[in-house]
DNA sequence: CTGTAATTCAACCATGTGGTTGAATATGCA
DNA sequence: TGCATATTCAACCACATGGTTGAATTACAG
Protein backbone atom coordinates (compact mmCIF):
# COMPACT_ATOMS: atom_id res chain seq x y z
CA UNK A 1 0.00 0.00 0.00
CA UNK A 2 2.89 2.41 0.92
CA UNK A 3 0.78 5.09 2.56
CA UNK A 4 2.39 7.96 0.81
CA UNK A 5 0.59 10.53 2.64
CA UNK A 6 -0.20 10.23 6.36
CA UNK A 7 -1.75 12.99 7.95
CA UNK A 8 -1.50 14.09 11.47
CA UNK A 9 -5.35 13.14 12.44
CA UNK A 10 -4.68 9.49 10.96
CA UNK A 11 -1.70 9.15 13.23
CA UNK A 12 -3.24 10.75 16.80
CA UNK A 13 -6.64 8.51 15.95
CA UNK A 14 -4.27 5.63 15.48
CA UNK A 15 -2.59 5.73 18.56
CA UNK A 16 -5.82 5.98 20.40
CA UNK A 17 -7.19 3.58 19.04
CA UNK A 18 -6.05 0.96 21.55
CA UNK A 19 -7.42 0.73 24.88
CA UNK A 20 -3.74 0.09 26.28
CA UNK A 21 -2.46 3.59 25.05
CA UNK A 22 -5.55 5.24 26.02
CA UNK A 23 -4.78 3.67 29.53
CA UNK A 24 -1.75 4.89 29.73
CA UNK A 25 -2.72 8.79 28.67
CA UNK A 26 -5.05 8.30 31.54
CA UNK A 27 -1.97 7.72 33.83
CA UNK A 28 -0.55 10.66 32.26
CA UNK A 29 -3.07 13.02 33.27
CA UNK A 30 -2.45 12.13 36.66
CA UNK A 31 1.53 13.59 36.07
CA UNK A 32 4.21 12.41 34.54
CA UNK A 33 5.09 8.39 34.66
CA UNK A 34 8.52 6.68 33.59
CA UNK A 35 8.36 4.20 30.68
CA UNK A 36 8.09 1.25 33.55
CA UNK A 37 5.47 2.74 35.39
CA UNK A 38 3.61 3.27 32.60
CA UNK A 39 3.85 -0.64 31.67
CA UNK A 40 3.30 -1.32 34.91
CA UNK A 41 -0.69 -2.05 34.96
CA UNK A 42 -0.30 -3.93 31.94
CA UNK A 43 0.69 -7.83 31.66
CA UNK A 44 2.47 -7.56 28.63
CA UNK A 45 6.29 -7.31 28.34
CA UNK A 46 8.57 -4.18 28.84
CA UNK A 47 9.28 -4.33 25.33
CA UNK A 48 5.58 -4.59 23.90
CA UNK A 49 5.36 -1.19 26.45
CA UNK A 50 7.93 0.81 24.68
CA UNK A 51 6.23 0.28 21.23
CA UNK A 52 3.11 1.96 22.64
CA UNK A 53 4.97 4.94 24.34
CA UNK A 54 6.57 5.43 20.85
CA UNK A 55 3.57 5.49 19.34
CA UNK A 56 1.84 7.98 21.34
CA UNK A 57 4.91 9.63 21.23
CA UNK A 58 5.11 9.97 17.60
CA UNK A 59 1.39 11.04 17.95
CA UNK A 60 3.07 13.92 20.01
CA UNK A 61 0.85 12.77 22.68
CA UNK A 62 3.89 12.44 24.90
CA UNK A 63 7.38 14.34 25.14
CA UNK A 64 10.03 12.19 26.62
CA UNK A 65 12.88 13.58 28.55
CA UNK A 66 15.27 11.01 29.74
CA UNK A 67 16.81 11.71 33.18
CA UNK A 68 19.94 9.54 33.62
CA UNK A 69 18.83 5.93 33.08
CA UNK A 70 14.63 6.35 33.00
CA UNK A 71 12.48 7.90 30.59
CA UNK A 72 10.43 10.31 32.14
CA UNK A 73 7.32 10.90 30.01
CA UNK A 74 4.67 13.49 29.99
CA UNK A 75 1.08 14.56 28.08
CA UNK A 76 1.16 16.58 25.09
CA UNK A 77 -2.16 17.30 25.02
CA UNK A 78 -1.82 19.16 21.46
CA UNK A 79 -2.85 16.48 19.30
CA UNK A 80 -5.77 16.04 21.95
CA UNK A 81 -7.29 18.92 21.21
CA UNK A 82 -6.96 18.55 17.42
CA UNK A 83 -8.78 15.72 17.40
CA UNK A 84 -11.26 17.31 19.85
CA UNK A 85 -11.53 19.53 16.92
CA UNK A 86 -12.00 17.68 14.17
CA UNK A 87 -15.02 15.95 16.12
CA UNK A 88 -16.45 19.08 16.75
CA UNK A 89 -17.53 20.27 13.22
CA UNK A 90 -20.02 17.16 13.67
CA UNK A 91 -21.08 18.57 17.01
CA UNK A 92 -24.54 19.56 15.72
CA UNK A 93 -25.49 16.11 14.78
CA UNK A 94 -25.91 14.81 18.14
CA UNK A 95 -26.70 18.21 19.79
CA UNK A 96 -29.39 19.40 17.32
CA UNK A 97 -31.47 15.87 17.08
CA UNK A 98 -35.28 17.90 18.51
CA UNK A 99 -34.20 21.46 16.44
CA UNK A 100 -34.02 19.19 13.41
CA UNK A 101 -37.10 17.76 14.13
CA UNK A 102 -38.50 20.93 14.80
CA UNK A 103 -36.74 22.66 11.33
CA UNK A 104 -38.49 19.90 9.94
CA UNK A 105 -42.15 20.02 11.10
CA UNK A 106 -41.87 23.53 10.51
CA UNK A 107 -41.11 23.53 6.69
CA UNK A 108 -43.67 24.43 4.18
CA UNK A 109 -42.97 21.85 1.39
CA UNK A 110 -40.55 19.08 1.74
CA UNK A 111 -37.63 18.45 -0.81
CA UNK A 112 -37.02 15.74 -2.78
CA UNK A 113 -33.05 16.08 -2.93
CA UNK A 114 -31.64 18.83 -0.12
CA UNK A 115 -28.89 20.89 -1.01
CA UNK A 116 -25.87 19.50 1.00
CA UNK A 117 -25.83 21.44 3.94
CA UNK A 118 -21.66 20.81 3.95
CA UNK A 119 -19.52 20.72 7.38
CA UNK A 120 -17.42 24.05 7.40
CA UNK A 121 -14.07 22.21 8.15
CA UNK A 122 -14.31 19.06 5.96
CA UNK A 123 -13.95 17.83 2.67
CA UNK A 124 -10.53 18.50 1.25
CA UNK A 125 -9.10 19.84 3.90
CA UNK A 126 -9.86 17.30 6.23
CA UNK A 127 -6.62 16.72 7.15
CA UNK A 128 -5.12 19.88 7.08
CA UNK B 1 -2.88 -11.87 19.28
CA UNK B 2 -6.59 -12.82 19.19
CA UNK B 3 -7.57 -9.64 20.65
CA UNK B 4 -10.70 -10.98 22.59
CA UNK B 5 -11.63 -7.42 24.27
CA UNK B 6 -12.23 -4.76 21.57
CA UNK B 7 -13.80 -1.92 23.21
CA UNK B 8 -16.46 0.68 21.12
CA UNK B 9 -13.84 3.45 21.32
CA UNK B 10 -11.11 0.68 19.67
CA UNK B 11 -13.01 0.50 16.55
CA UNK B 12 -14.72 4.27 16.50
CA UNK B 13 -10.92 5.30 16.82
CA UNK B 14 -9.97 3.39 14.60
CA UNK B 15 -12.54 3.72 12.04
CA UNK B 16 -11.13 7.66 12.31
CA UNK B 17 -8.06 6.91 11.61
CA UNK B 18 -8.32 7.10 8.53
CA UNK B 19 -8.68 10.10 5.95
CA UNK B 20 -10.69 8.29 3.49
CA UNK B 21 -13.12 7.42 5.91
CA UNK B 22 -12.84 11.01 7.71
CA UNK B 23 -13.45 12.34 4.41
CA UNK B 24 -16.40 10.21 3.71
CA UNK B 25 -17.89 11.12 7.12
CA UNK B 26 -17.48 14.46 5.76
CA UNK B 27 -19.24 14.00 2.67
CA UNK B 28 -22.23 12.10 5.20
CA UNK B 29 -22.31 15.38 6.86
CA UNK B 30 -24.27 16.93 3.77
CA UNK B 31 -26.72 14.55 3.84
CA UNK B 32 -27.16 10.92 2.38
CA UNK B 33 -25.28 9.26 -0.11
CA UNK B 34 -25.03 5.90 -1.44
CA UNK B 35 -22.16 3.68 -1.67
CA UNK B 36 -20.82 4.61 -5.55
CA UNK B 37 -21.38 8.44 -4.33
CA UNK B 38 -19.25 8.06 -1.42
CA UNK B 39 -16.72 5.78 -3.58
CA UNK B 40 -16.90 8.40 -6.65
CA UNK B 41 -13.97 11.29 -5.09
CA UNK B 42 -11.58 8.31 -4.51
CA UNK B 43 -9.22 6.72 -6.86
CA UNK B 44 -9.70 3.20 -5.46
CA UNK B 45 -11.92 0.16 -6.55
CA UNK B 46 -15.41 0.24 -5.74
CA UNK B 47 -14.67 -3.32 -3.52
CA UNK B 48 -12.16 -0.77 -1.20
CA UNK B 49 -14.59 1.78 -0.85
CA UNK B 50 -17.21 -0.88 0.37
CA UNK B 51 -15.08 -2.08 2.76
CA UNK B 52 -13.82 1.54 4.23
CA UNK B 53 -18.18 2.00 4.88
CA UNK B 54 -18.25 -1.48 6.21
CA UNK B 55 -15.66 -0.52 8.59
CA UNK B 56 -17.67 3.13 9.13
CA UNK B 57 -20.50 1.23 9.58
CA UNK B 58 -19.59 -1.62 12.12
CA UNK B 59 -18.53 1.43 14.20
CA UNK B 60 -21.96 2.77 14.30
CA UNK B 61 -20.97 5.58 12.45
CA UNK B 62 -22.82 5.04 9.68
CA UNK B 63 -26.48 3.21 9.34
CA UNK B 64 -27.23 1.48 5.85
CA UNK B 65 -30.63 1.38 4.13
CA UNK B 66 -30.71 -0.55 1.30
CA UNK B 67 -33.46 0.45 -0.94
CA UNK B 68 -33.68 -1.72 -4.21
CA UNK B 69 -30.33 -2.01 -5.51
CA UNK B 70 -28.86 0.73 -3.76
CA UNK B 71 -27.39 1.12 -0.36
CA UNK B 72 -28.19 4.64 0.93
CA UNK B 73 -25.84 5.68 3.89
CA UNK B 74 -26.76 7.87 6.32
CA UNK B 75 -24.63 9.59 8.98
CA UNK B 76 -25.12 8.33 12.74
CA UNK B 77 -23.32 11.04 15.01
CA UNK B 78 -23.94 8.57 18.37
CA UNK B 79 -20.05 7.23 18.40
CA UNK B 80 -18.54 10.44 17.33
CA UNK B 81 -20.19 11.87 20.52
CA UNK B 82 -19.08 9.15 22.72
CA UNK B 83 -15.22 10.12 21.07
CA UNK B 84 -15.54 13.82 21.65
CA UNK B 85 -16.74 12.96 25.16
CA UNK B 86 -13.62 10.78 25.83
CA UNK B 87 -11.36 13.44 24.62
CA UNK B 88 -12.83 16.13 26.48
CA UNK B 89 -12.12 14.74 29.69
CA UNK B 90 -8.25 16.02 28.91
CA UNK B 91 -9.41 19.24 27.20
CA UNK B 92 -8.64 21.56 30.96
CA UNK B 93 -4.85 20.06 29.67
CA UNK B 94 -4.93 22.45 26.50
CA UNK B 95 -7.59 25.43 27.99
CA UNK B 96 -5.94 25.71 31.39
CA UNK B 97 -1.98 25.94 30.19
CA UNK B 98 -1.84 29.53 31.24
CA UNK B 99 -3.94 28.68 34.47
CA UNK B 100 -1.29 25.17 35.31
CA UNK B 101 1.79 28.37 35.16
CA UNK B 102 0.19 30.75 37.40
CA UNK B 103 -0.56 28.03 39.77
CA UNK B 104 2.98 26.81 40.08
CA UNK B 105 4.49 30.07 40.24
CA UNK B 106 1.58 30.23 43.26
CA UNK B 107 3.15 26.89 45.37
CA UNK B 108 5.53 27.89 47.73
CA UNK B 109 7.39 25.00 47.10
CA UNK B 110 8.25 22.42 44.59
CA UNK B 111 6.69 18.89 45.24
CA UNK B 112 9.18 16.47 43.44
CA UNK B 113 6.56 13.93 42.74
CA UNK B 114 3.34 15.19 42.85
CA UNK B 115 0.51 13.25 44.07
CA UNK B 116 -1.60 11.80 40.92
CA UNK B 117 -4.04 13.83 40.34
CA UNK B 118 -6.03 11.41 38.62
CA UNK B 119 -8.46 12.33 35.11
CA UNK B 120 -12.78 11.61 36.20
CA UNK B 121 -13.33 9.67 33.62
CA UNK B 122 -10.20 7.11 32.77
CA UNK B 123 -8.05 4.76 34.30
CA UNK B 124 -9.63 1.05 34.15
CA UNK B 125 -13.10 2.78 32.99
CA UNK B 126 -11.47 3.76 29.95
CA UNK B 127 -13.34 1.74 27.25
CA UNK B 128 -17.07 1.72 29.45
C1' DC C 1 35.36 -2.77 38.04
C1' DT C 2 31.30 -5.13 38.50
C1' DG C 3 26.73 -6.03 38.97
C1' DT C 4 22.04 -4.49 38.54
C1' DA C 5 18.35 -1.59 36.91
C1' DA C 6 15.84 1.01 32.96
C1' DT C 7 15.15 0.95 28.46
C1' DT C 8 15.60 -0.06 23.65
C1' DC C 9 16.83 -3.03 19.67
C1' DA C 10 16.40 -6.92 16.61
C1' DA C 11 14.39 -10.85 14.97
C1' DC C 12 10.48 -13.39 14.78
C1' DC C 13 5.35 -14.67 14.58
C1' DA C 14 0.24 -14.45 13.91
C1' DT C 15 -3.13 -11.57 12.52
C1' DG C 16 -5.08 -7.24 10.67
C1' DT C 17 -5.36 -3.71 7.02
C1' DG C 18 -6.01 -1.60 2.64
C1' DG C 19 -5.64 -2.45 -1.80
C1' DT C 20 -6.45 -5.29 -6.14
C1' DT C 21 -9.15 -8.33 -9.54
C1' DG C 22 -12.80 -11.33 -11.07
C1' DA C 23 -16.99 -13.60 -10.06
C1' DA C 24 -21.49 -13.59 -7.69
C1' DT C 25 -25.91 -11.47 -6.37
C1' DA C 26 -29.70 -8.77 -6.75
C1' DT C 27 -32.45 -5.15 -8.74
C1' DG C 28 -34.20 -2.08 -12.43
C1' DC C 29 -35.36 -1.49 -17.25
C1' DA C 30 -36.50 -2.34 -22.10
C1' DT D 1 -36.25 -12.62 -21.12
C1' DG D 2 -32.07 -10.31 -21.26
C1' DC D 3 -28.91 -6.77 -20.26
C1' DA D 4 -27.01 -3.08 -17.55
C1' DT D 5 -26.41 -1.16 -12.71
C1' DA D 6 -25.23 -1.30 -7.77
C1' DT D 7 -23.02 -3.68 -4.52
C1' DT D 8 -20.80 -7.41 -2.23
C1' DC D 9 -17.87 -11.61 -1.93
C1' DA D 10 -13.67 -14.30 -2.26
C1' DA D 11 -9.06 -14.88 -3.00
C1' DC D 12 -4.91 -12.81 -3.12
C1' DC D 13 -0.85 -9.50 -1.97
C1' DA D 14 2.32 -6.27 0.51
C1' DC D 15 2.85 -4.22 4.52
C1' DA D 16 1.54 -2.73 9.40
C1' DT D 17 0.50 -4.06 14.13
C1' DG D 18 0.97 -5.97 18.61
C1' DG D 19 2.95 -9.36 20.87
C1' DT D 20 7.06 -12.34 22.24
C1' DT D 21 12.13 -13.40 23.61
C1' DG D 22 16.95 -12.50 24.05
C1' DA D 23 20.70 -9.48 23.49
C1' DA D 24 22.51 -4.66 23.57
C1' DT D 25 22.97 -0.10 25.68
C1' DT D 26 23.45 3.04 29.23
C1' DA D 27 23.56 4.67 33.92
C1' DC D 28 23.65 4.27 38.83
C1' DA D 29 25.63 1.93 43.09
C1' DG D 30 28.80 -0.73 45.87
Amino acid sequence: MVELQTSPLDTIFHALADSTRRRMLSALGGGDRTVSQLAEPFSISLAAASKHIKVLEQAGLLRREIRGRTHVCRLDPGPLASAHQWLAAYEHFWTERLDVLERLLREEDARPSPPPTSLPPAEEGDDA
